[in-house]
DNA sequence: TATGAATGAGTGTTCATTCAT
DNA sequence: AATGAATGAACACTCATTCAT
C-alpha cells in the first residue's frame, strides 16, 4: 500500500489480464479446450467473467493467447540456454535435459499442445507469434548439428527436424501418457527413480543416434 | 410374432451394439471425450439414442468400452506378428514398423489414448481387460530383448519398458502433434516422402539404441 | 381420458409444436424479435425450452415460422371472403371492413409485421410460403378492380398495388400507432365510438378514391 | 494546464450531449429500443459510455429524449411551412407532400415512433414536450380544414384528427413496411419511379377525400 | 428390441450499469 | 468534465439423460 501509488489492485488492467491468462492456462491444461469452463476460469482468476470477454473476445481467442504464450515461454527459455556457446555434444545433452525438465516443470504445456492438435492446429495456424518464435529455435538446433558434424563428433546426414521431433517425443510421450502407461506397464511413471532412469535413457537414445561412431550406417533405407 | 422368433432379432442386437461402438470410436477420436456428443454418436451409428444407454449405460462407460476395444485390437494385431518366431533384430524392426503403420492406419487409437490420459487414466484404471491384454505384450518385447542379448546383437542392460515407450513415442508424437509440428517446422507431416523419412529415422533410432557396441547396423532395412 | 387413445397430452409432438408457436406469436408480438425471451416463450407454452430448439432450431427460425403462419392465416381468411363472387363495390367494402376487423382481432399481426420490417424483411426474404400465399391475394384485388372498371363503377388507371397498400395503411397505422396517437391527439384510440368512426372514415376514403364519379380526374400528376 | 482554461471545455459538454443524442437516434432507429446497445451508442458518438449516464441517466431516458427531439423536429419543420398563409387546398397538398418528404429524408423518425408504440407509448405518456409541440400542429390542420369548408372547396363534416391520421398513414405505412411490401408485391418500394407514383397516389387519395362533392379535382398537382 | 418426446442443469456470451480515478 | 475497469444478472442455446409407449 505504501510506495506504489495509483494502482489499486482491483483496477489494474494488466494484472487482471495476467491473472485471467494464468487461470486459463491451468484450466485448459486440466480439461482441454472443450472441457474447460469459462466460469471456472473466471472463478480461478478471481476476475469477473465479463472481463474475459473484454480482454480476450472469446473462449477460443483466450485459448489461442494461452497457447501463444506457452510456446513463447518455452522458446524463450531455450534461447536463454545459449546453446550456440557450448560444444555441440554438451549443447545437445543440455537440450535433451532441458526439454525433459521443462516438460516436468510445466506439464500444462503438454496438455495444451495436445488440445491444439486435437483441434488440428486451428488456433495457431495463422499465428504470427508462433512462427516468429519457432524459426530461431529450429535454426539453433540446426546449428548445433552442423557444428557437431564439422568437428566430427556427429555423423552427417541427420535431419535436424527429425532429430528435434525425436528429442521432444521421447520426453513428451512418456509424460503425457503416464496414466495409461502406468496401467499397461504396472509402474509408477512419476516415481523419482523411474523419472531419472527415463532421462538417462533419453540422453542415451539421442547420443547414440547422432554419434559419429565407427557405425558405417551406409545403406540405411 | 409366432413362428420365426429369435432368428433375425437376436443378431440385430449385436449389430446395433457394434454400430454404436464403431460410431463412438470415430466421434471420441475426433472430438475427445468431452467434445463428443451422444446425439452425434446416435446419428452416426443410425441407432436410436436410447440404445446407447441400453447397451452401455452412460457416455463414460461407452468411452471405456471403446478404449478397451482399441487396446485389445492393437494388442491382438501385435500378437499376430508372432515376433517370438523371428530373429531378435528382425523382430524389433518389425515391431517398430508395425507400430508406425498401425498408428497411421488407426489414427483414432492415438486420440483415444490422448483423451484417456487427459482424464488421468480414470476409465481404464480398473479395467481387467487392459491388464489382461497388456501383460503378454510386455512379456513379448522383454523376450525379444533377452534373445538379442543372448545372441550378442543387442547390448544388455536395456530396460524393456523404456524401450517399449520409446518405440511408441517416436511414432506417436510425430503423428498426434503433426498439426503444431507443421506450423513450427513449416513442413507437411503427412507428405508421403516425409512419412517414409520418419519411419527410417525411427528404425535407425531404435537400432542404434539397442545395438551391441560397436553397433554393426549394416543391413538396416 | 376416455375415447382418445394413445395420445397422452404431454407426449403429443404436434400439440407441443403448436403450443410453442402460439406462445411465440404472443411474445414476439408483445416484445418484438429482440425483446422476446426464449425462456418466456417456453414458460408461456408450458413446453421445455429445449423443445423450442428441437422443433424450430433457433429463436430466429421460430420467428420466421410465426411470421409465415401469421401471413398464411390472414391470406386464408381473405380467401374465405370469396370476394370474386361479390359485386366489385361490395367486394371492396368487404375487404376494407375485413382488414380493419382482422387487425383489431389479431393485433399480434401488426407488431409481427413491424418487427420484421425493423429487420429489413430478412426472415421472409426467401420464404416460399409467403410468396405462395401472397400471389392469389394480389391477383384477387386486381380482379375486383378490373371488374369494377368494366362495370363502370370504378375509375380506370388505379394501381391495384397502391390501392392495396392504402387499404392496409389506413387501418394499420391507426392501430399500431394508437399509443403515440393518443398522446398527440389526446383521444382514446380504442374507444368503441372512435373505432367505429375510423372504420367509416376508411370506407369513405377508399370509396371516394376508386369511385368513377363525375370527377374528371384527368390531368392528375 | 495553465493559461487557456475554460474556453474549450465549457462548450464541449454541450457538444458531447449532442453527439450522444445523434448517435442514439441512429442506433435506436436501426435496432429499436431493445435492440440498441449502449456500447454502440458510445462508440458511434465517440463519447465515453459513462457520459451517457452522466447526461441522460439511463438508456430509457436517453430514448425518451431522442423521441422528444424527433417529435419537436418534425413539428418545427411543419410550423415553418406556414400553412396558415396558403389557400386551403394548397396547404393540404403541401402538408401531404411535406409529410412524405420528411419521412423519406428522416427514416429514423418512423422507426422511433414504431418502437415507442411497441412499448405502448410509455416514454412519452407524461412528456410535457410532446404535448406542447403537438397542440399547435393539430390546431393548424383543423384551421386549414375550416378555411376550406368556409370557401366551399372542402366538404364539411371531416374530422381533422382522422384526416391527419390518414395523411400520416398513407406515407408512413408504405415506407416502414417497404420490406415486407417488396416481398408480397414483388416490387422495389424504393425505386424512384414507384416513390413518385406513391406520392401522387397519396395526393389523389387525400384530395378526393376532402373534396366538396362533386369533386372538381382538376389541377391536382 | 426399439423409439420419439421431453427435461434440468448447465455453457458461452452479452448487457446496462456502477466504481475508482 | 471525462474515462477505463469492473460487475451481476440475464440471454440464447446445448447436453447427457430419462419417460412413455
Amino acid at each position: 500500500m505504501i510506495g506504489r501509488k495509483r494502482i489499486g489492485p482491483a483496477r489494474d488492467a494488466d494484472l487482471t489480464r495476467k491473472k485471467i491468462l494464468a487461470a486459463a492456462k491451468v484450466e485448459f491444461a486440466m480439461k482441454g479446450l472443450g472441457g474447460a469452463r469459462v466460469d471456472a476460469i473466471a472463478a480461478r482468476s478471481k476476475a469477473n467473467k465479463r472481463m474475459i470477454y473484454h480482454y480476450f473476445g472469446s473462449k477460443e481467442q483466450l485459448f489461442t493467447t494461452v497457447l501463444e504464450e506457452a510456446y513463447s515461454d518455452i522458446r524463450m527459455a531455450e534461447r536463454d540456454l545459449e546453446l550456440d556457446t557450448l560444444p555441440p555434444e554438451t549443447a545437445l545433452k543440455t537440450l535433451v535435459r532441458f526439454t525433459w525438465d521443462y516438460y516436468l516443470d510445466n506439464p500444462e504445456f503438454l496438455t495444451l499442445v495436445n488440445s491444439e492438435n486435437l483441434h488440428k492446429g486451428r488456433h495457431l495456424k495463422n499465428s504470427a507469434t508462433i512462427q516468429a518464435v519457432s524459426r530461431p529455435f529450429v535454426a539453433m538446433v540446426k546449428g548445433i548439428l552442423a557444428r557437431g558434424v564439422a568437428s566430427g563428433v556427429f555423423r552427417p546426414d541427420i535431419d535436424p527436424v527429425q532429430l528435434n521431433i525425436t528429442i521432444a517425443a521421447i520426453g513428451y510421450y512418456y509424460l503425457t501418457n503416464r496414466f495409461t502407461g502406468a496401467i499397461i506397464f504396472d509402474r509408477d511413471f512419476m516415481d523419482p527413480k523411474m523419472l531419472a532412469e527415463r532421462l538417462n535413457f533419453n540422453l542415451d537414445t539421442i547420443l547414440r543416434l547422432v554419434a559419429a561412431s565407427p557405425a558405417r550406417s551406409r545403406g540405411i533405407r
